[in-house]
DNA sequence: TTTTCTGTTCGAAAAAACAGAACACCCCAG
DNA sequence: CTGGGGTGTTCTGTTTTTTCGAACAGAAAA
């Protein structure tokens, strides 16, 4: 039982395309009697006679006829894939999949997707948005490619592949008090009623950290799942919200809300986390992809 | 510029698989370093990698997929292929392509096609009838595999696979008066009112010959290219016509007409012949039935 | 820590493919 | 009818490719 040998097809092929074996050899850039012993022992494999041999060349039998029509179908089979292969190494497709918190989405499309998107049109990318657990499971049991992530878990099978300081600062409507402070404090915030987002989110495990850390507790007066929502509670003068300033850049720019520094340890020293899952070999596109990201994340950094 | 190995592909594909190097090299019966080089040796070349490596085994990237999925396609195509060059080998499928003289087709199609039919019933047999010259320029033109024919010119393109005597008898109405003779000659025949075949046919040509070489000259009163035109003439009592008793087996069977022997050498030794192309390698289907016509043909001989 | 799985690296051995010359065959021209 | 030139083939070394076998690195589990 031997295995068929698509190198010896080809050596039929050319002796049946150029019409002599002798040809054949000369286009291959080998000696005639390669090519003959190739053939014949394709035919002593299959038990059938694939050409007839006279002076004038070699013609295919019916079997050998089979053959040629398989090599050429496999050759332009083979040439496709090697087109995808390559299309694939050279970013003209494939997918990218990416998760992140609510807070980085709009960051994300404006600056590095955006940017990317401009370099390699043909590359598809899928962002959803998730808490930070469902993010890292995602990342960790390889639904994404890439995770965008605040106050990422310790986990050994998450590698950090990138990472921007993201102060958590205290949002407040320009009317504020609380808007003329250079910078505020966790007791100074507790004064005032708080807008939080739910516990599943990396944002609110990080206020609760520095809550116990200060041995202060703010009694949130809302609580949500989604930013805007905590954005409308701040706008309408209801009260404050703690959310890092990439979350609210357009709000921002408005002027529609003001961002006052936290003198708290643990918020001051947040930042966001690029992960990927441990050992993951990713795509050329994925791994372009990150670059991008992790300029985007340096210039808000330096921009801020 | 390296071509893309598909055996390498085969090691790719057992390796994700199976979930390891080490157990598809324990498939292939091989060591795993050497399932482990040729991977690596298909990434170099493709530059991209297919695998990723951890501890627990392999796992595809989105390229090695795309291997994976050609391999799969790959492997059942050539199984098609293969199953088809065995179905030719094993003579379960294949088109045999015949060419013959009229005279013949009854004969061949009550002969050697039905048994041959009956022992590969999924082989197909094109039988189509044609002049002598016609039938030669065919077989030596690979329209046809096999070729039937009487009184068949020389050729050095075309051979010889078998032969069979075939004296031509004179044929003529059951109450004529030459049916009752045991024998007869051409001076007896050139008496009567004759109907021959036209000169693109052997039979017709054979007689010309035998004509010249006697020295007498037949008046054909009836010249057709149909054998059934000159039986219509013969069985309504108009005259008589010159052909072998393969022709016209069914009619002797049936008592309409009686065959005479001829006083000639050349119309006594007269013989079929089964030709081919010179050199030319028959289908193993064509080859079988050139056995079964060869028997069929010297059967014929015996009983006549 | 030790064991025991992964996959990998490396130099040597085995296998497959190749080169090159000599041969057999056939046709055609001189 | 013999020689030249065209086929494909066979045979014996040589080269290239593939494989072996042992040793290694890393990580997880005992």
């Amino acid at each position: 039982m031997h295995a068929f040998q698509d190198s010896r097809a080809r050596y039929l092929f050319e002796a049946v395309s150029n019409g002599s074996v002798r040809a054949a050899a000369e286009k291959l850039g080998i000696v005639p009697s390669a090519v003959s012993r190739q053939i014949s022992l394709l035919e002593e494999e299959l038990s059938v006679t694939l050409i007839e041999r006279h002076r004038t060349g070699v013609v295919p039998t019916a079997a050998g006829q089979l053959i040629l029509d398989y090599y050429r179908q496999h050759q332009s089979h083979q040439h496709d894939m090697l087109a995808k292969v390559d299309a694939v190494r050279g970013l003209r497709s494939g997918n990218i999949s990416v998760v992140s918190g609510e807070g980085f989405a709009q960051e994300l499309i404006e600056g590095p997707i955006r940017q990317f998107r401009q370099q390699y049109p043909n590359v598809s990318i899928a962002l959803e948005i998730y808490g930070t657990n469902e993010i890292v499971r995602r990342v960790r049991e390889d639904a994404a490619e890439i995770g965008l992530v605040y106050y990422a878990p310790a986990d050994s099978r998450i590698t950090s592949r990138g990472s921007a300081h993201q102060p958590m600062h205290a949002i407040v409507a320009p009317g504020h008090p609380l808007s003329r402070m250079a910078h505020t404090s966790l007791q100074q915030l507790s004064e005032w009623p708080v807008a939080l987002l739910q516990g599943v989110y990396g944002i609110r495990q990080l206020v609760e950290y520095a809550e116990h850390a200060e041995k202060i507790r703010l009694s949130p007066a809302l609580t949500s799942n989604l930013i805007s929502v905590l954005m409308g509670f701040v706008t309408s003068g209801q009260g404050v919200t703690l959310l890092p300033q990439c979350a609210v850049t357009t709000e921002l720019q408005q002027g529609r809300v003001v961002a006052v520094p936290i003198n708290n340890p643990a918020l001051l020293s947040a930042d966001v986390q690029l992960i990927t899952r441990a050992g993951r070999q990713l795509s050329p596109a994925a791994n372009r992809f990150l670059q991008y990201c992790m300029q985007g994340m340096q210039a808000f950094q330096e921009a801020s």
